[in-house]
DNA sequence: CTGAAAGCGCTAACAA
DNA sequence: TTGTTAGCGCTTTCAG
């Protein structure tokens, strides 16, 4: 292996010179020498060991982003827009894959990240436990959350959860619907809980009275959608309105309604939540409230570079991206 | 930050013990001295710092899996099978994004690996160019291709493509249709060509003449397949089934057929390659000649692991997957 | 602009 | 079982 020494005794200089050459120190070399050095680098084929420069500059240019298992279909877009924001900032960006929740898992992939001196971490859809948390804090390593957030304390760039329950109940209800279900939320803090919120606040707007047999919770999931309708389908004949938690969960509602004979938007409207490529593929189209996910992603980063460079404090307030709604075919106006 | 030195002199012993202890060097050590040391790093809250360690012994126990663009909606099984053999291989894995095809980022990505001494690589989905090849095997990092290859040389984890090609089209033909059409593919070595040439020699065994005008290339893409259906549609009234390069064609042929009022499997037979979770959520639900993604995933970092440990030489034969049949209901016996 | 010297934090012979 | 010594490959004062 060519180190920076060979390349000195080479070009006849110290490896001082070598070094600050090869780290494009300016000013500090004069353009014979580093040409000089630069071709002899060149021919003996050198590569630089990050790892020693890092030891020493105590840092490595690594941001990480640990992200939750693919399973959402709009880490991709996330993914997508961080890699967009990756050009020239400098440092690599890594992956890691975890669990939502595992917190041993969680613990390990912070203790190899700590030990590897990684400058920032960007976590998608995983959810850090409290002692995890206190770990990263003492190793003083910048994090951001994106998507969602762990708890009240830590800001988030996401969307503005309560934001989309109200704007996708509102559409309905502008729509002409007064009984609408909410499928497939969960109940905990934060997306969920917030949702419902929203869903219930559009609802009061409107003097329509929320009613908890309304809202089906589940995981967010095709199987919480085709359930939902069915519980719909079976239990309220004046429903005709419904807000899916998720693509997947629409889509599982769509499914359930075009084995079981059930017209959409003729029987129930369905507006969605997330917005994704799914809402095209799907028949019909899915109208929804589209989240940002690509924006979310680049500001990630952006706002994760700024930390690491002390620009800006964690205990800022969350950002939300903008949401908007997409109309397609999934809705229609309440004509019965 | 802590260091081993800070610790060897509280616990009054010398770093090198302290560095024994910590790594786990059993047999070099007394248990008690052990218990100390372990007890005061705790207390001190130490963090061992990595890149040190790999600064010496030359390596960086991390396995990084280098993987096309998020698009193709396999790459999260074949993810899912990596992360499932991740445990206990006494190695991290860590992911980077980057295009199937582009010389320049690819170069720099292999440089950033190879300064910091990664252990192996494993290509997914990606084609690396010959000129980083070359930089590779210079730098002596094992690395293995899965589910695409870059040339002839070099193994692959991954389907035999012929039989997919052969297995689809003979699938049809033993439901009665003679004409059939194949959407969708390229024409580049290596998957596209060889699943043209499966599809032909199925077609020859049972003595139809293939006929280049029933192939409509393209690129695996959902309009790729609404294109192709167009064009088979339009054109002739004979054809009756579909060999679909992709899910995400398959899906492109279904919905244009919905659109159009074209019914299926009743007026033509759809096929598809891949198998992913999408078979299952369109309507009708797609028959398919599905992959092993997750498996390949698995054994990719098995025969790397080994590859690294020194067990297996590179210049090994492919490694096919066995692949299998789904019938879902996109396919019906032909009944003209 | 360049060199000498020190050291980042750890591991690995070698001796004891 | 433990300590001593040297050094991984690089960067960075500090002098010159």
């Amino acid at each position: 292996m060519v180190t920076i020494k060979d390349i000195a005794r080479e070009a006849d200089v110290s490896p001082s010179t070598v070094s600050r050459v090869l780290s494009n120190k300016k000013d500090f070399f004069n353009p014979a020498t580093a040409a000089k050095v630069r071709k002899i680098a060149k021919k003996l084929g050198y590569r630089k060991n990050t790892l020693a420069a890092n030891l020493v500059k105590k840092k490595n240019n690594i941001i990480v982003v640990v992200i939750s298992s693919v399973e959402t279909n709009f880490s991709d877009q996330i993914i997508k827009g961080i890699q967009s924001e990756a050009q020239g900032i400098g440092y690599d960006i890594m992956y890691m894959y975890t669990h939502t929740t595992n917190e041993e898992e969680h613990k390990h992939i912070l203790e190899t990240l700590i030990s590897r001196q990684i400058s920032g971490i960007l976590f998608v859809s995983v959810i850090l436990e409290k002692e995890n948390i206190t770990l990263l804090d003492a190793a003083k390593i910048p994090y951001i959350f994106v998507s969602i957030k762990p708890d009240n304390e830590h800001m988030v760039i996401g969307s503005d959860d309560q934001e989309i329950g109200y704007l996708a109940t509102k559409y309905l209800i502008n729509l002409g619907h007064k009984i609408i279900g909410l499928a497939g939320v969960d109940a905990y803090p934060y997306a969920g809980f917030s949702r419902i919120k929203g869903y219930q606040r559009a609802l009061d707007e409107f003097g329509i009275e929320a009613n908890e047999k309304y809202i089906f919770y589940g995981d967010y999931s095709y199987n919480s959608g085709s359930q939902a309708i069915k519980y719909y389908h079976e239990n309220f004949s004046s429903l005709t309105g419904i807000v899916a938690a998720s693509d997947s969960c629409a889509t599982g509602i769509l499914n359930y309604a075009y084995d079981h004979k059930i017209k959409i938007p003729e029987e129930y409207s369905i507006i969605t939540i997330d917005g994704t490529n799914l809402c095209n593929i799907t028949r019909p189209r899915l109208t929804s409230v589209t989240q940002n996910f690509r924006k979310m992603g680049s500001l990630g980063v952006r706002k994760l570079i700024k930390l690491m460079e002390g620009k800006v404090n964690t205990k800022n307030k969350s950002i939300f991206v903008p949401v908007k709604i997409d109309v397609r075919s999934s809705t229609a106006r309440l004509t019965r």
